[in-house]
DNA sequence: CGCGCTATTTATAAAAA
DNA sequence: TTTTTTATAAATAGCGC
């Protein structure tokens, strides 16, 4: 049953597209409601099937509904249009924001590609297929790893020692 | 981390509820954009963040929020109040097909009960210890087995003389 | 059509960092 | 506390009946 990973665009096939839309609405009512019922939520979703005049939603009650969207259309500091703070230091801070985890996100792929380089050396590569650019940081992982390894050792002569079963 | 089965009740811890809070806030949007996409529907959904004036929304704009709701509030042939058919026949079906159901589900037990009957005697639990009611259930499964068995070594055979690698 | 199944993907609760 | 990771639960695509 090859499933596929989800492509994110309108399902041309009408069959498939009603099947995984009937899936779906249930899927995202059920899930409307898990998030009320949990987290004690102010939460409503509307949906309209195509090509029909029926809405289906939650929560069921009309009332309920109008309720939520009474709060909604009325509510002064409505939605996220209404920042605490000005603009610009919002957007300055989600860029710094994004700054930080790309940073992370770097380290993390030079981690692992030193990892892999390790392990072609390992496989039998020559150390002259390696990049010279490559030496500093793979010397700061070797020696990484062997500190990981000695306080490892160190911990299990220690266990051996306290407990020596 | 031993994740439990979800219970479905409001999570009393105050810091849980709120991580829940955030990532399901965030999966709800993300199923309402998906299901909006894939299938063309119209749909919103409108949560508000307890102990805050914020609503976070899907579709953010303020506008299609409101072209929505206005929807909803406007067509005559709303929601599920609307049937095609009356009251009572409507209870009807769902009655027999709720009870349809409940039997495919008991008789789905009653077969894996008799495996796991099968399960202990196989590992030992002598067959005095079966309940004398379970044993013609048992009869009935055993044969099934055996069928099975004998319709997939039929097939081993097949595939063994066309295929003689 | 609608149900049930199952391989996979996705969401997420809880732990670790 | 927030973020990241990990393991598990839940959703669901594709298929057959």
């Amino acid at each position: 049953m090859e499933k596929k990973k989800l492509k994110l665009q309108y399902i041309e096939n009408k069959n498939t597209r009603r099947v995984t839309c009937i899936k779906r609405c249930n899927g995202l009512l059920n899930k409307t409601r898990e998030l009320s019922i949990l987290c004690g939520v102010d939460v409503c979703t509307i949906i309209y099937y195509p090509n029909s005049n029926v809405a289906v939603t939650w929560p069921e009650s009309e009332q309920q509904i109008k309720k939520i969207i009474f709060e909604f259309e009325n509510k002064p500091n409505n939605s996220k249009f209404d920042r605490q703070f000005d603009q610009k230091s919002y957007l300055t801070q989600c860029v710094k924001k994004s700054k930080d985890k790309l940073d992370k996100r770097r380290e993390k792929n030079r981690e692992l590609d030193m990892e892999n380089i390790v392990t072609d050396l390992l496989n039998g590569k020559p150390i002259e297929d390696v990049f010279f650019g490559d030496l500093n940081d793979l010397l700061t992982v070797i020696n990484s790893k062997m500190n990981m390894i000695q306080h490892r050792l160190k911990l299990l002569h220690e266990n051996t020692t306290n407990n020596p079963l």
